[in-house]
DNA sequence: TGTACATCAGTGAACGCGCGTTCACTGATGTAC
DNA sequence: TGTACATCAGTGAACGCGCGTTCACTGATGTAC
């Protein structure tokens, strides 16, 4: 069902292939928007025939599904990272700084990862995968707050650390809704880093 | 162009027919997504043959288009109401309350918005009509929040009321898409309805 | 390390269907008297 | 208010194309010796 494993060996041309499906698969999908993408479009332009898409996937479903994870995982380790690089003691501003130049980086992938939010959202299997993706996300980052709390000034208005990154995430998906419209990465990038501190800073602190 | 007003009669029996399509448009939508809607299909649920569609609008982009104004300014004047119905001073967590209730009533528009965001995010043109819908919400949330400033105890953490409306729009469009994946409505709006408490109000009355 | 063979990955032609688009036609609508 | 007519809105058949899906085939790959 996931992918074509039907138990035989896994050759390296044929994961060059399913790399090379993928890859292109990305281009065109965010150009055109999954939606408005054929099985003989990805194929152009990945440069095979359409059988080998077959050979590789049942269907553009699944191989939207299995790009989404790829990059999504891709996504989630740069995060993890820019959590995790400063010492022991977080540094919000730093920490904010770090993850909104991750989180906002690629316009393709924002138009991609709202293809799968919507294609999401009218089949709950796919669902729960960007839901328990999203999950992990939050977790990352309410572990983070939470070792932090007490070193630096932190959440005011929010209860609990897992609210906050809650918030985090909520100003995350508004502020991409914006860029989505006014492509404006540099504002977005201001605009979320405000929010983020607002969020996560005591009122008190003002400004 | 828009719309196929060639300059003839307009016919009760064609403001019916044109009425009927958006209808069942609206419907197929949002059951199976934009980019998975025929012409036929739209056609066949609304009950006429295609080449009424034709004799009504040029493309599905074009029906799509209308829809989606059709049912953005009815929220909007709902919106605005909800913003109204109290007396000149504002409460604002009823404001909330109500504002949040009109926001998150129906998944199906939900849906077909971020449906038409996801097209929107493709297309400058028409990426600037969504632009300038959500720029007339905005600012009818700031005026309210103008008036109300003083009356009381409001923004602290961001600067003017201008910036808190565009944290209101930003955490409604996080918390929808938030709803679109769990299709938690009474989690979502209490959640919208914490997360804009926290924006609007000083820090310092806590949760 | 080279050669022979078996298996596998990708080819490309073929089939057929769904559907976009057009258009001559007909029944509905509205207006003039 | 009724009738006759002109125009217009929607019908449905027809055409053709894009593309999903299949499959017999061939060249590539990897393994055994």
């Amino acid at each position: 069902m996931t992918a074509k494993a039907t138990g035989g060996r896994v050759t390296g041309r044929r994961v060059r292939t399913r790399a090379n499906l993928l890859e292109a698969a990305f281009t065109v999908f965010a150009a055109k928007g999954f939606g408005r993408v054929s099985i003989e479009q990805v194929c152009e332009a990945a440069g095979y025939s359409r059988g080998a898409f077959y050979s590789n996937f049942d269907s553009l479903d699944e191989l939207f599904f299995a790009l989404y994870r790829q990059r999504a995982d891709l996504i989630a380790d740069q995060v993890s990272a820019a959590l995790a690089s400063d010492g022991p003691d977080l540094d919000v501003p730093a920490a904010v700084e770090r993850v909104t130049e991750v989180l906002l980086l690629d316009r393709d992938w924002l138009l991609v990862k709202t293809d799968f939010l919507v294609h999401a959202a009218r089949d709950p299997q796919v669902a729960r995968t960007l839901l328990e993706h999203r999950a992990r996300l939050r977790r990352a980052i309410a572990d983070r707050l939470a070792r932090a709390r007490g070193h630096t000034a932190l959440p005011a208005v929010l209860g609990d650390a897992e609210a906050a990154a809650h918030a985090v995430v909520a100003a995350y998906d508004g502020v991409t809704t914006q860029l989505l419209l006014d492509r404006d990465v540099a504002g977005a990038r201001v605009w979320l880093g405000q929010l983020l501190t607002a969020l996560l800073t005591d009122g008190s602190t003002g400004q």
